[in-house]
DNA sequence: CGGATTTTCCCTTAAAACAGGGAGAAATCC
DNA sequence: GGATTTCTCCCTGTTTTAAGGGAAAATCCG
């Protein structure tokens, strides 16, 4: 437990009752990825992370300075 | 520009006044990740996006239904 | 305390990302 | 319109992730 995406996804893995093992046959990667995600490596692909976020029904935004005026400029963004 | 964070990144990164290249340069990674990055790639690994995501001072953040939970039982956690 | 479950962490093999080069297409700028 | 910059998208070699097995350490629970 490392960083903050490592403990929110231990706490929601828990909260699930789920061990590590079924959230890697749920979210269909392996094993040893869920450990690693919640021990703060970051070299995972996003693509896994997203399927593990997907499960633990977490959702993932973006956040900046710039945003607002992002999402004045294009109304059909899809977020 | 397939997906909200593909053109988030086009959108901040035009905004910076910067070239794929450049922004490679600056975030540290090769330029053909910022190209994929800008064209939905979601194979790239975790820890190059936060790179390139850090160069255009955008946040990460996480949302869940746990998570307001989650805050409350681990009031040190660095988000 | 014990037994069962789960996690940590090693290994091997296969698949994939990555960087950087390059060249043509496309966009941008006089 | 022509020159310059930028982007798209190929290819090559190197490095890395990912899966799954396995075994010791840790944790859980009756």
């Amino acid at each position: 437990m490392q960083n903050s995406l490592a403990s929110i996804i231990l706490f929601h893995r828990k909260r699930s009752g789920l061990t590590q093992q079924k959230l890697a046959e749920l979210a269909g990667v392996g094993k040893n990825l869920i450990y690693e995600l919640e021990n703060g490596k970051q070299s995972v692909r996003l693509e896994n992370l997203l399927k593990v976020l997907r499960v633990l029904n977490i959702e993932l935004d973006f956040h900046s300075p710039l945003r607002e005026s992002f999402l004045r400029e294009s109304p059909d963004a899809e977020c």
